[in-house]
DNA sequence: CGTCAACGACTGTGATCACAGTTAGAATAA
DNA sequence: TTATTCTAACTGTGATCACAGTCGTTGACG
């Protein structure tokens, strides 16, 4: 878990405990580590790390203040519970954002930056032929993070990145639970190659339709999960 | 003060100091209170809040994850420094979000919200025509906000309002140090009147044109600010 | 057997302390 | 006067404590 963390921006001196406990845990909300509804209380989790409550509170307070974690008083913390009509307004939001610092970065991209995306994209093709689902999300993080690095705005790539957070939970239990979709093996090939041709409508096209085929699959889950 | 608060019923102290102070800071950070550069430090503030430094910490710790605040390690909380480039950013993604949010809203907003939304450019007019700049700055958020509020989209809501508090403090200076130019007069109330008459997407247009505006008269003033 | 009150083991919150790193200003030297 | 050093007052960080509210379980009672 550690390793990931290289990938996230940040300061190069954070190295305050509050702040890796921060990051861990936001990871593990990223990559769906916790289901929806699980509880993080400060002892346990101060425990499990090994140090007092103090930097855990502080580090949970933030996610709460990211609303990746729900908080009432003297309640415990804990991941928000599934809520439709939230859910869909965080796709619906995150859709635009990433709409929107698509088009920004294809202009940008180096050559050797999409030949990186490209070579992502084929081994994201092959984890979903073999059913790889745990390297195709965090793959699928790194794909879609650095084309928005790449637009070279970091307000909007930090926004993008707290919906991400928020939205971790939910996509990543769907996509552990089930076999992936066939037709999301070539959209990402495809972006890339849009992203070469420097078309950027056409990149942004993709990538807003990479997300509707989250929210609809999403929602197919929960639908089915419903009447069982 | 401390006493007289316990007596009263537990529904209204039912928020945390924390969150108190967290509120309490952010709308001043909103309406500009602070100025870049400033320092807020725990063990002063919690002296001005009669509190310890603890429930200070938490909401600091909060507004710097939501980068309203700068922090590093062992240095003082202080507001960000004007930096261009940071700031285009952030007018950048705002235009962007509150032109979708004007969109999702303008179907959803009743006959009274309208009126009261009309009322307020009325108001604003008269504040731009007496040079009530103090006023301006908080109806002009009520305004903007109360539209947001109808897209009933609360991630977007929110996302709109992190990026408020942080361009408040730029912005709010340059309203401050000078007249309103008089091309705002007129705009809030254009943007109620496309409300009235359900066209969204002229309403989107005109908030995005606020929002440049807001933008190149910020520009002019840092222009003017370095050469004096 | 089923209900409900009460207990006990939890929860976050706020206060206070020790500590180490930062910083600004006074004292010293050139 | 100007530059530099050094100290003293400040900063956030982390640990620990007391406290009050929450919640699940147990045990008594109907």
């Amino acid at each position: 878990m550690a390793s990931t963390k290289s990938r996230l921006p940040r300061n190069v001196t954070s190295t305050s405990l509050k702040d890796r406990i921060y990051q861990s845990v936001k990871w593990s909300l990223i990559i769906g580590e916790y289901f929806p509804g699980s509880v993080l209380s400060l002892r346990s989790l101060a425990k499990k790390m090994g140090t007092s409550t103090m930097p855990v509170r502080e580090a949970l307070t933030r996610l709460a203040s990211e609303r990746l974690l729900q908080s009432s008083v003297k309640r415990s913390y804990r991941v928000a519970e599934l809520d439709p009509k939230r859910v869909a307004d965080q796709f619906f939001v995150r859709a635009r954002l990433e709409g929107i610092a698509t088009e920004l970065a294809v202009p940008n991209m180096t050559a050797r930056e999409i030949d990186e995306l490209e070579a992502l994209s084929q081994m994201m093709e092959g984890d979903i032929e073999s059913g790889n689902n745990e390297n195709y999300i965090v793959r699928n993080y790194n794909f879609h993070f650095s084309i928005y690095a790449a637009s070279q705005n970091e307000e909007l790539f930090w926004s993008i990145e707290r919906l991400w957070a928020q939205t971790g939970p939910y996509l990543a239990q769907v996509v552990r639970s089930q076999e992936m979709p066939k037709e999301w093996q070539l959209l990402h090939t495809q972006i890339s190659r849009a992203i070469r041709g420097r078309s950027a409508g056409e990149a942004a096209r993709l990538i807003e339709k990479d997300i509707s085929w989250s929210i609809s699959t999403f929602e197919a889950f929960t639908a089915s999960e419903d009447k069982s």
